[in-house]
DNA sequence: AGCGGTCTGTTGAGATGTCAACACACCCGG
DNA sequence: CCGGGTGTGTTGACATCTCAACAGACCGCT
């Protein structure tokens, strides 16, 4: 089979239309309301919330899904903001949230909430939630 | 409510590494097999798909969901290496798919397919698809 | 014709991401 | 103690994206 069928495309569009347009939005309204773009809103948030303030970059990198250099770039990037500082441990590194960062996150982490409930959550309640929870998961192997 | 409870946690999680995982895989299985990136993939597309061959800069920025800028950025660099050519019509531009990029195109094609089927249509088999898009309708509103 | 206003792209600067090469600390076997 | 892996980050070059400023063509009105 060559083509998609017309299912299968209406399918396809309308996962990728919608990936974009959930994750576009929430993006925004975090920014918007705390300057904070995604990715430092995910550093910040599993710095602070998974082991109080204090992470190392290794598994940070985990955590986020990124290579070494791209979270090098980016933490470099965030700690002439100010929003965290690296230490030196044994053979690598330790990035501590500072207190510009703990209060930023504290700042988002409601906006966050609310932007995930007016984009994903409220919408999906008007189709069958927990339904399409279970079509998510098919889409990612335990990997 | 501040926090996001349990089951919307669940459901956020799943959907952000879903919409990850599967618009890298996609895009992944595209480049390997003909170097075309995601961007140039939608470019070339649209031009040669939609309107044989030619199209004015101005609707495939619409049709991409992409900025004047942006738009102008990617083309120029299409241009060097051989994808499309550009011609001025009136007021504006009008892109040209070379036979190099109608070439890679029609490479790229079944490979999409095979690709969109593999990463997300096959997948969703094993839950409900039809719900399932009904839920991604509900998370794009009209517009 | 002349004068704005609008539409369409381009440009340059800066932010961000990718990739491969490198540097350094640690570990383990001799 | 020495010598090479292995693990962990950093760096620089380059690709890509965003944003605001700019430039030219076109339009409508006088």
């Amino acid at each position: 089979m060559e083509k998609l069928t017309d299912e299968e495309m209406a399918l396809w569009q309308a996962w990728k239309l919608a990936s974009e347009t959930v994750r576009t939005h929430i993006a925004a309204d975090i920014t918007a309301a705390t300057g904070l773009s995604d990715p430092d809103f995910g550093v910040l948030t599993r710095v602070v919330e998974l082991s109080g303030g204090r992470m190392r970059q290794n598994r940070l990198a985990e955590l986020m899904g990124y290579h070494r250099s791209r979270l090098s770039h980016h933490l470099a990037r965030m700690e002439e903001r100010g929003l965290i500082s690296r230490e030196a441990v044994g053979s690598g590194m330790e990035v501590v949230a500072t207190a510009a960062g703990r209060e930023a996150v504290a700042l988002a982490r409601p906006v966050h909430a609310a932007a995930v409930r007016e984009h994903l959550i409220e919408p999906l309640r008007r189709a069958d939630p927990s339904v399409f929870l279970a079509g998510l998961r098919e889409l990612t192997p335990s990997k």
